[in-house]
DNA sequence: TGTTAAATAGAACAAACGTTCGAGGTATAC
DNA sequence: GTATACCTCGAACGTTTGTTCTATTTAACA
């Protein structure tokens, strides 16, 4: 907030206020009372001068025509933290199922979305959401029905957690993942479950987990 | 949306999304002209219908003065999805600290919230979150940096993760918890850490562990 | 059919409103 | 001083706007 002198900064404040009270915006001469200015041209001047800034749009001849384009930075901030996830469906942390609409990729369609805090979101923005069906990754605090963040890609390491698409068995899982040269080894993280081995070029890696979130038990 | 006739609901809808498009109100002469009604007094008509069941609120001549109380089912609902949980600080996943401000409550000061979707939030109201310090849990998916959802209570079972206060060290530590008679073991998942052996009445349960969100690697 | 209530129509009024205009004020620079 | 840029003031104009009034139409019902 530059470039204002502290009458044009009262002004767009009080019009901030005053939107949010009444849900809509004041009149020339509204601002005129709320800021203690003792004529309308005044207001008209400075309102000017707040639009050639791109504070705020007016529409003339319009009452209340009064569009704020300029939000505090706590209010804006708050908005902005926040990203829309989209949760893409489910995934077997179990035996391999076939996930709906999964043709070796799963974004088509979106069921829902959830909101996330970019805090825990890094600077990625191809990141998606997954619901865990099964418990093999019980072991790494995934359960059953907590929601995953995965990020897309092709390759992984050894021993990251990662989403892949078997081929022969046309069906999707959630594992570690331990590559072992003409074989790859599935290891789920659950003492009571027999990792998969299969071919190496069976195994395509969809994606990486990234983060995760359990949801409160009651 | 009952009680009203077909021409009192495409005002509505058409209030709508007028502030949706202007951010300001409709006049009754712009309502006159979106929804194709003759005269401006049939606007008023059922302008005041919809005021009188409580969908608008109007000032009286004040140009625009229109309030809209009723909000469409999607939009009020994603605002009611997310809730703002306290981060209240650290706490050691590792060797115990003293946790700034502790005297056996986090409860004081709040550093900052984040937003989590109530998604992933049961219906208690007094979960709140830390920031975790140290590896020790690193076998529980639980990593330096990460933010873990707390739910206050005095007492756990065996094997749940618990925030608890030891009174001797004056420090605050996640483990995980194994009371053994007159001994309380407090158990990090991490092999190369030995656990935690002291007398169960120096231990208090401050919280378990509800939830954990881990930010993603870039 | 006639009766009654609800809804519509068009016109009009008074207040609210955005905007303009000319005159004055104040500060800084020359 | 004078010039200039920036701001203030009060009044006024013309439009927009909420509201009201009366007359007319429509629908429901007996």
């Amino acid at each position: 907030m530059d470039n204002l002198s502290s009458k044009q900064e009262q002004i767009l404040q009080f019009i901030c206020n005053f939107i949010e009270e009444n849900n809509y915006p004041p009149s020339v001469r509204d601002i005129r009372r709320g800021c203690n200015i003792s004529s309308t041209s005044v207001v008209d001047y400075n309102m000017r001068a707040l639009e050639n800034h791109g504070y705020i749009n007016r529409n003339k001849s319009v009452a209340r025509g009064l569009e704020l384009l300029w939000q505090k930075e706590e209010k804006r901030g708050k908005d902005e933290q926040i990203r829309e996830i989209p949760v893409l469906g489910q995934i077997a942390a179990g035996i391999p199922i076939d996930v709906p609409g999964s043709d070796s990729s799963w974004t088509q369609q979106t069921e829902e979305t959830i909101p996330i805090s970019s805090h825990m979101l890094g600077k990625s923005d191809d990141i998606f959401a997954l619901r865990v069906k099964g418990t093999s990754m019980i072991e790494d605090l995934i359960d059953d029905g907590d929601i995953i963040l995965l990020k897309p890609a092709k390759t992984a390491e050894k021993g990251q957690k990662v989403a892949v698409w078997l081929k022969d068995e046309e069906a999707t899982t959630l594992k570690r993942y331990y590559p072992e040269g003409e074989y790859t080894r599935l290891q789920p993280a659950n003492k009571t479950m027999e990792p998969i081995i299969t071919k190496s070029d069976n195994v395509e890696i969809q994606a990486i987990f990234v983060g995760s979130i359990r949801p409160p038990e009651e």
